[in-house]
This record gives C-alpha cells, structure tokens and sequence, in this order.
DNA sequence: TTTAATAGTTAAATAATTAAACTATTTTTC
DNA sequence: GAAAAATAGTTTAATTATTTAACTATTAAA
C-alpha cells in the first residue's frame, strides 16, 4: 500500500472514530434516566452478561485502575442496582452482581438501547453490516492482544 | 432479515464497540505527556484541522455543553497551548486558535498517534480496511443526522 | 514462617460534565 | 428606533470518572 494512502486511511480513521464515539455516547444518554450514566450503564450491562464478576476483571476490560471500579461500584451500591458478596474460599476476592432492582433497570435500558441501535444499523445492508462488524471485531482482538492496555 | 439475526447484530456491535472505544482511549493515553489527557489532545487535533473555531462549533462536535468546553479551553489556555481571540464584526464570538507551542505539540502528538494507528491498521488488507472506513463513515453521517444528538 | 504477591479500599487531586443563572452583544419586531 | 428575543460565551456549584500512592487483609511461595 503506498505511504498517501495509509496516511489517508489513518487520518479518515480517527476523525470517524471520534465523531461515532461522542454522537454515539450522547444517543445513548438519551436513552438513560436523569440520574444514570454512560459508564454506568456500560458496567451494569457487562456485569449481567456475567452474572457475577471482580473489581480486577473489570478494571481491566475498562481499561482503568481498580480504584476507579471501586469508585463506580460504590456509587451502584449506593443506588441499591449492585451487590458486593465476599468468596468464601478466597476471602480476598469480592463479587459484584446486581440486586433485583440492578437487574429490572438494566433489563428495560437494554431494550431501548437495542432500539437506538436498531434504528441505525437495518440502514445497512445485512451484508454490509455483517462485514463491518467481523472487521471491528477482528480489530478488539487486535488491540486486546497489544502490550499497554492493562 | 431475521428478528434473531438483527438482535445478535446489535448485540455484537454493542459489545465490539465498547470494547475498541476504551482500549483505543487507554492506547492513545500512552503516546500522550503525563499531563495531557485524551479528550485535550482530541480538542487541539479539532482546532488545528480547522485552524479556528468556536466554542458553540466544539461543544456541537464534542456533544457536551458550552460550559464544558468553556472548562476545557481554560485548562489549554493556561497551559500556553491555545490562545482566544475576538471577533471584532461580532463581539460576541470568540474564536479559538493554537498558540505556537500548542502547534508544535499537537503536530508531535500527530505522528506518534499516527504511527500507533498504523501498528493495527496495517493488520488489515487494504481491501477491509477501505470497506471497513466507507461503512464507519456512512454510519457516521446517519448518526450525526440524528435529532438529540445536539 | 517469614516474604511475596494478590484483591480490594481509601484519600487527595484533577478533569470532564451538567444545569442554571449570568453578561454582553446582535437581531427581530412592532 | 426602542423594547424584546435570540445568540455567544462565562461563572458557579455539584457530580462523576479518573489517577497515584499508601493502605488492609488475605493467600501463595521461599
């Protein structure tokens, strides 16, 4: 590939992928109530796909300090949507999982979410969109698999 | 397209586009000074792409409040890489340019992040990645047509 | 059994953000 | 042309997200 075109690439790449990233994040805002956040959606919503999980894994799935999940999962504790329990075998360990309130909240927000997005993605083909998905996943793992993200 | 296909589609893009969007931010603050932050460096990339623009024109293309973009230019200001400046047929708009230091940083900022980005980019064939990028712009533009999205 | 490592929290600081109230201008309207 | 409405930006007070460093408690390794 010549040195313009790659440069060209690039630089359409992070423009787009700024522009997606803010007017995504504020649809989604949209779609929360008054007193919930963007983070906070995002980290309830992965704590249901895995029922229970630590502090350490979603540091490090969120790409910060385990101090700033405490943070988070305070205020989510606070809020009566999550639940800390200790392991008993390995009495270091804490789980986060969501109480019954969590669950019903991240139930319903999760449906008009999957609607927000619906309304934009059947705008494609499912070709279209099928590809462009199998290229974003193949490049998580990509950036998953580099040194420095913690 | 089947109702079970467009649900897993929404499914997987939600997942895939969290994940890139905070391993992309923990890779970006790594090519940054200690002191800059992601959302600085994406600011002053804004400004030197279009030379100068306005706070009302930034909060537009961030998606936040005027307010925070008020915030945000008084950090740059005091550091010495952004300067204001009055428009003097409309006393009202103030336009925001770079200082010299602010150029020279965000053009050193450029090359390291662009070289970052082609570390993963040039994992694709030039083939996807296109196709990939056309998709990512159309997606692009239907969001930024979307109402709410300030 | 002392030493290492691991899991998580606390504390202090900063950045990003919002909402509401505000100042200073310019435009509209009657 | 003066009063009213709109526009551009700032200030203030509050909250959330984040980092770094120091800390507690527990488990694993030497």
């Amino acid at each position: 590939m010549q040195r313009r075109n790659i440069d060209d690439l690039i630089e359409r790449y992070l423009s787009v992928s700024f522009i997606v990233m803010r007017k995504a994040a504020a649809l989604v805002k949209c779609e929360l109530d008054e007193d919930m956040t963007n983070d906070q959606y995002y980290l309830l919503r992965y704590i249901k796909k895995k029922a229970k999980c630590t502090s350490t894994e979603l540091a490090s799935m969120f790409g910060v300090n385990k101090s700033a999940i405490t943070a988070m999962t305070n205020r989510l504790v606070k809020k009566g949507l999550l639940q800390r329990t200790r392991d008993q075998n390995d009495r270091r360990v804490v789980y986060l999982t969501l109480t019954e309130r969590g669950n019903e909240w991240i139930t319903e927000t999760e449906e008009k979410i999957h609607k927000l997005v619906e309304s934009f993605i059947t705008k494609f083909s499912e070709r279209e969109i099928e590809m462009f998905i199998q290229t974003y996943e193949k490049l998580a793992c990509i950036l998953q698999e580099m040194e420095g993200t913690s």
